[in-house]
DNA sequence: CGCTTAATTGAGAGCCTTCAATCATCGTGG
DNA sequence: CCACGATGATTGAAGGCTCTCAATTAAGCG
């Protein structure tokens, strides 16, 4: 295949994304005005593995992420990182401007995602309510997963906050075909640690409690079979 | 005045208050029809300080505070409590039905909030893209201050969370008159301490440090006085 | 002014962190 | 295909920050 074709290829995988996107996470046919509006407005950015999303930090911006996965890190300082939030492959998320704190997102994997500026992106669905209800639920949905996580950074040991987490990837990324859950995980202990505000050695010590236990089973570094969720519901103090 | 006076009087303050929260909170004219269906579909509720919403936990709910200082609580188990969101007058919050964990509304001191049931209001709104967009707004700023409590949560050490929570609270209801700022804070400190994931003996221990360092001055239970912001923003982790 | 509740202060324990070393995994190159 | 090296993960020991339990003091209300 000659140079020309892969970028072709390459621009049209692009393109499909796009729509992809705009369908799943807004709600907006291919075929509209307001499709071709948001197509322009939208930046383009394939992120590798580690890579953080070159964004300005003067105004917010909205991603979607087309396909990958991705973690948004804030910065207690330069090596006090915290993850607020995964987000995978059809969804879409909220990065806020400069504040007290930074707010970055990086690729945990090679990743596409689309860049909209927020203003103008409200503008441009100003008199589309449909859309609009579609990124306040989306929102909604950003906001009660932060106080879940609020929630059991403030009151919840570490040993509760790994089973947590378990089942909440499990419900997002989780194969729901196996009887027994199958998880690949495609964040890092360290990544693990930074999201549930520990380090990666305890990360690893209650992983292997969970492990003894007989509550989850591991092969390699980053697959995790729940093999009794009920238990890990209790260890997560799920009342 | 008769009994019948003071609920006329109750009623028509009611009502006054509920054109306000429409207009502040959502940008909706009292003399619109949308006006008056909102009116119809809202439950007001008189809640008394330390009293409980007392909300069908079925579904979600979008509470619009009148007036009066309220805290959102999630319980990682009976006896631990974790305040996610402290709301004040003229604000709106999204209350999640139940998930894994409950929420409560609970009034700091007596309050004044309306009460709807959220799809129902979305509905109504449907086609008002501005009372959407809106809405959406006040959505945004919730998740960013959850992140930020979050980061805080994971990352931070009890005096700079503390710190934080002082500048957090001047921004929102510090006197803004003041040279150095006066805050009349209208939690305790067990609620001080439920928001930032300590307890109160470690709260009352990092308050007197702050004293000790000069940078701030207590009056009774609930007075602050902030004399150096700048310091106390270092010593939030603001860098 | 007295009582109730909230806040402060102190001592000891526990959980997680830090620092350090070993082991496993996985991509790479021979 | 296997050995190797680099990075990530695990395990261990010691220390620190916050929690728990307990007692004292202060604030605010009747």
């Amino acid at each position: 295949m000659t140079t020309m074709a892969v970028h072709v290829k390459i621009a049209q995988e692009r393109e499909s994304w796009f729509d992809e996107i705009l369908r799943g996470a807004l709600g907006v046919r291919a075929d509209t005005k307001l499709a071709s509006q948001l197509r322009l407005l939208a930046t383009p950015l394939q992120l590798r593995r580690g890579e953080i999303a070159p964004l300005t930090l003067e105004s917010n911006h909205l991603v979607a992420i087309a396909s990958g996965a991705t973690k948004l890190v804030g910065y207690a300082s330069r090596d006090r990182e915290q993850i607020v939030a995964f987000h995978f492959g059809g969804e879409i998320l909220s990065i806020p401007a400069d504040r007290e704190h930074v707010y970055r997102l990086c690729a945990l994997t090679d990743a596409q995602v689309f860049v909209f500026p927020e203003q103008v992106l409200f503008d441009c669905i100003e008199h589309d309510p449909s859309v609009l209800r579609r990124l306040l639920e989306r929102m909604q949905t950003a906001l009660f997963r932060c106080r879940d996580k609020a929630l059991g950074l403030g009151r919840k040991s570490a040993q509760e906050r790994l089973a947590s987490f378990m089942l909440a990837m499990a419900e997002r990324i989780g194969s729901r075909t196996a009887a027994p859950c199958v998880l690949d995980l495609p964040m890092s202990r360290r990544d693990i640690g930074d999201s549930l505000g520990l380090t990666i050695e305890t990360v690893s010590r209650r992983f292997g409690e969970l492990r003894a236990l007989g509550v989850i089973e591991t092969q390699g570094r980053s697959r995790v079979i729940l093999r009794d969720r009920e238990a890990l519901g209790r260890l997560a103090g799920h009342v």
